[in-house]
DNA sequence: TATTATTTATTCTATAAATTAGAAAAAACT
DNA sequence: AGTTTTTTCTAATTTATAGAATAAATAATA
């Protein structure tokens, strides 16, 4: 019973969606257009050291690009274990969201 | 852009779905039965409290029933702010779930 | 052409908040 | 008194949050 956080659902999400282009600044770009969260710096480099520990994103490093600087990008990509824990997911949200009685206040 | 945790949004589901019968106890069976999550007690009550500081929850003394014994239930139920974090948690849900593209290792 | 400015990106670290675990206490019935 | 059901309480661990510091590359300027 290893049920990953919010965040990491998200983040895992993110990279999932941005497939060759997931790195940090991306992924919190993607974050903030797509679903209006506002991470700060932090709040992504953080769960996306954990996951890559817990092995459910690996990483590796990119190779400098014809582009204005930066140091070089380090890209995520999901792993078997990281697509499982999002199914998981899903599961827990039919079996949690589906059915609900009308709602009695 | 407050967003619920997962335990959060878990609690408040179950909380929703109980009715008029959500107390700590029913909360974590029903975390365990439905969807096989072991909650520790304080797993339950801990964010209960805080939820209803939040004023995402109510609660209310139950009466004693002609039940063994226990001290007097505290049932639970959602109010508006609850039900609307839920519905934020739904969109969020929808927007980062739906049109994923292949998965690709 | 050096030198400085700007841009893109990650690393690092401290604080706050949430989760986890379960012992202790409370209250009722047997 | 003993047993059962339930909540309260609290300490330790894990996550989240925030943003300064650092790094590395190109662009601008003297």
């Amino acid at each position: 019973m290893d049920i990953i956080t919010r965040t990491e659902e998200l983040i895992l999400l993110t990279v999932w969606r941005l497939r060759d282009n997931a790195y940090g600044i991306t992924i919190r770009k993607h974050l903030k257009d797509a679903a209006g969260l506002d991470y700060s710096i932090g709040g992504i480099y953080v769960p996306l050291d954990r996951l890559v520990r817990k092995g459910l994103l690996t990483s590796y490093q990119g190779n400098p690009t014809p582009q204005r600087g930066g140091m070089s990008k380090r890209f995520y990509k999901l792993t078997p274990d990281g697509i499982d824990a999002l199914e998981r997911i899903r599961t827990l949200n039919t079996i949690m969201w589906d059915n609900l009685p009308e709602p009695s206040f």
